[in-house]
DNA sequence: CCCTGATTCGC
DNA sequence: GCGAATCAGG
């Protein structure tokens, strides 16, 4: 693939909008984000207002950076930087979402009620549902889907477990039927 | 771990 | 000009 007029319109555009290097490259298809915050520099626009990152406002670039030479090759990688911040994640002890604790056996009432869901969102939950990695209560951490599975009351109950969407508490798929828009929620029938 | 953008440099 | 590899940060 090469930049094409389109291509680098396409690139501008998203960009311009706030769209990450990333998306912006999957968007594109046949490049990497890499190829994408290339051309972006090349293009000369880069530092999109002052962005959390990268804080460079008055001058402040006379680092010549001579050449850090860090590259010991063959030698084993016995470094760690190590900078554990936060201490592990003791489980959380209430639910996530939704309130449970029903009996089995009755009519569990609320529940990501379907029905009113798109059937798109629905399809993609039952196909990840069969990958998910089925995980207990004490295996949820900041980066695993929270979205319960079954009865909480059974045997049969389980978390997603599936990497999150970044940000949220739950993995793509469970984001979908999780976050409806409310235009999309209300009033679909017609 | 996941993700972001920034830089460097052989091609 | 291009973009993988790397760096630096969240």
């Amino acid at each position: 693939m090469s930049w094409t007029d389109e291509r680098v319109e396409t690139l501008k555009k998203m960009w311009g909008e706030g769209q990450s290097a990333s998306q912006i490259a999957k968007e594109l298809g046949g490049v990497t984000r890499n190829a994408v915050i290339g051309k972006v520099h090349r293009l000369g626009l880069s530092n999109r207002a002052a962005s959390g990152t990268a804080a460079n406002p008055p001058a402040a670039k006379p680092e010549p950076k001579p050449k850090p030479e860090p590259k010991p090759k063959a030698a084993a990688k016995a470094e760690k930087p190590e900078m554990k911040t936060e201490a592990a994640t003791p489980a959380k002890p209430t639910l996530p979402a939704r309130k449970q604790i029903i009996p089995a056996g009755q009519p569990l009432p609320p529940q990501p009620s379907a029905n009113e869901i798109s059937p798109e969102a629905l399809a993609k939950v039952n196909e990840v549902e069969k990958k998910a990695k089925r995980i207990g209560l004490m295996d949820l951490t900041e980066r695993t889907c929270k979205w319960p599975v079954g009865d909480p009351a059974t045997e049969d109950f389980w978390f997603c477990g599936l990497p999150v969407k970044q940000g949220k508490p739950y993995c793509e798929a469970h984001v979908g039927v999780a976050f409806q828009p409310m235009s999309a929620r209300r009033d679909r029938r017609r």
